[in-house]
DNA sequence: TCTAATCTCTCTAGTACCTATAGCTTCAAG
DNA sequence: CTTGAAGCTATAGGTACTAGAGAGATTAGA
């Protein structure tokens, strides 16, 4: 029987996500010791490491939390399994184009720079005013860098 | 002048943003009507087109922060804009390696679907073991799809 | 002029996915 | 037996908004 810590260093998941998987039920409830600590076999260390490598890969808790039901579930056909994974992969692909848009604007408005003051700054001026631009770099939510 | 709404609409950015916007700061507190409405001139159209834009790319809002205070200062060297962008155009980069890193996995997997049962289903099974992967897609956490 | 539709106001809470803190208890090693 | 690490709960914070409630303001048309 493993430890939380134990358990998450055998993952590679902190501790704390540990405890917030539980509570969002991602996790079932561990026994718990005599001094109420929680005990994990290894049922529980290949569902976290399943959970970890989904999150790596990118897919969202919802969907890691709909690919684990079906994982309990080996009789079902893999064809929902197969849709999550091309959505994730069709989200992947969306990010990347948009974020190469990004990148050679970002690269543009940088060589244009001239080291001079803010009054001619092409970074300044550029964010100032669209019509700078090449692209439709525009919608969709980035995520935090 | 222009109301919350008129602003929203000529700069592309919903009314509760601009609120939001005006309440951590990145905006300054408009004018009011006699009922107690915001009413904006051109000068704050060009500040929140400005801060649009460099959400646009990518910036987060503490960058945007920078930026403003920097273009509200135009004697200053434009060094420091320069930083900002760079320091952007390296987390873009970052997020397209990952990304890209990701979609080659993701591919693979979906690639050896066989469209059976969950039992030996590749997308679940390569979830659940790492060792299946080429590559170490791990670190660094992504935004939302 | 009245009314109905639209806009705006403030405030609170919720989203995703954790991370950090505080203050306490339990456990393992020396 | 003591000390230090690891565990416990509960709450708050971070990013960048978005949604909703309930009330007041404004505008267009009849």
């Amino acid at each position: 029987m493993l430890t939380i810590g134990k358990l998450g260093g055998a993952a590679g998941v902190k501790v704390p996500t540990i405890r917030y998987y539980e509570q969002i039920g991602l996790l079932p409830k561990p026994e718990r010791s005599a001094g109420n600590q929680r005990l994990y076999g290894s049922k529980a260390l290949d569902r976290l490491a399943f959970i970890r490598h989904a999150r790596a890969l990118g897919f969202p808790l919802e969907a890691i939390r709909d690919l684990l039901s079906l994982s309990d579930d080996p009789g079902q056909s893999c064809a929902a399994a197969d849709v999550i994974a091309k959505q994730q992969l069709a989200a992947v692909k969306g990010r990347i184009a948009r974020l190469t848009a990004l990148r050679s604007e970002l690269e543009r408005m940088i060589a244009q720079c001239a080291q001079g003051t803010i009054a001619d700054c092409r970074v300044i001026e550029v964010l100032g005013d669209h019509s700078h631009c090449t692209q439709d770099h525009d919608p969709g939510r980035e995520g935090p860098a």
